[in-house]
DNA sequence: CGATGTCTTGAACCACCTCAAGCCCGGTGG
DNA sequence: CCACCGGGCTTGAGGTGGTTCAAGACATCG
């Protein structure tokens, strides 16, 4: 699927779940004037889409943000399947819970911490769960798919402002962020401004 | 359980997940420095704690905003149950996905809304799914078991700051929230200050 | 090589915060 | 029944972090 195509749309009924296998999407949502927050950003491994309950609305969208490949599950062979392997259901029940966990800390992040906080937080997290998908890939530098606009979309803030903050980052020599390549210049320094504990950080890290 | 009591804090393994039966909890987490944020008030038929993976730390703490009856279900159980009847872990995954969605929701509350916004959104929420619980309950007055600090903590401000946001609503004549007690003087209004559209506020007034 | 989307920077503004003081309410003990 | 106490509420004044508006520079792609 090719970049900016969305996967499914709020309001939407969802017949089916997504499997992401390679890619990025943002799963977002949409106030009525237009305002926008990108409440998680999914990547490879992600089940997308789970519907509360059979024939209900979807209350979020999912954009693609790069060149995306899913597996798609109609919401008829998931029921059968989860009827048929309890495994499956189990792991299901996990991949939601910690789903939950995620979107809890991010609520906390947009809630409580300042701009400066919020967007060290989110290099950091990318960064992380980036690199746990390629183990013993150990370089300061990544490829993040995100304008500045929709980095704001993701922490509450405007665009303008997460500019200022990735220009004090970049002069403290903390992080370089310029046209979606993101390098870690001082890990601790990061960590240290996310207001991230080391137990944490360090269990990202993983 | 009395009121004030931790089911759970941030930090513990959970050994066992909880069903509320009755009573209010607040499902929070907390910054180092002591910021905090109320990212689930939890009400009867709830289910709290569903840990990611076996053996893993909560990330959030739940505690009790008034006296609170939980049956408690420790997670071999659970595993043991879900082996075997496919129903409920059906019923469970929904569960999980409609708490996902409503996280995202807040997050979208806390990271785009006005102040204004924010507080007419919460009091709207608590007040649908409060009388979701007792159908045919057509006053418009319930008892919200929560200071204002508490409501600061939700919604991402500071208890002064939901006071004044209060003493609007009330002097406008559209909410009057004293003392745990609240009283909706103008439900349409209440609705188009909150920013909801129509469809999904009569959707939670099912 | 122009077009378009993205980034950058400045200046002015305002929504919300901080600090601080006083009041109200409900509970407790004499 | 009253006095007191402590937690919660209310209000003011002043400060600030983040927004808004606007203009120009920079990448990237046709």
């Amino acid at each position: 699927m090719p970049v900016g195509r969305d996967l499914f749309r709020s309001g939407e009924t969802s017949k089916s779940i997504f499997n992401l296998l390679s890619g990025w999407v943002a799963i977002y949502t949409l106030l009525e004037d237009g305002r926008r927050q990108i409440v998680h950003f999914a990547l490879p491994g992600a089940v997308i889409g789970m519907p509360t309950s059979n024939g209900a609305k979807n209350s979020y969208g999912a954009q693609a943000l790069t060149e995306v490949v899913v597996s798609v599950i109609p919401s008829t062979v998931l029921t059968t399947v989860l009827k048929n392997d309890p495994e499956v259901s189990m792991r299901l029940a996990s991949t939601l819970a910690r789903d939950i966990s995620v979107a809890y800390d991010h609520m906390t992040s947009i809630g409580r911490r300042t701009a400066r906080e919020r967007v060290a937080c989110l290099l950091l997290e990318l960064f992380t769960r980036h690199r746990a998908q390629w183990p013993g890939n150990h370089i300061g530098e990544m490829e993040i798919p995100l304008t500045q606009e929709q980095i704001g979309d993701a922490t509450g803030l405007t665009f303008v402002h997460v500019n200022r903050v990735l220009s004090t980052l970049r002069k403290d020599k903390i992080v370089h962020f310029h046209y979606r390549r993101l390098r870690i210049l001082d890990p601790d320094r990061l960590i240290e401004v996310a207001g991230i504990d080391a137990q944490t950080a360090m269990s990202w890290f993983e």
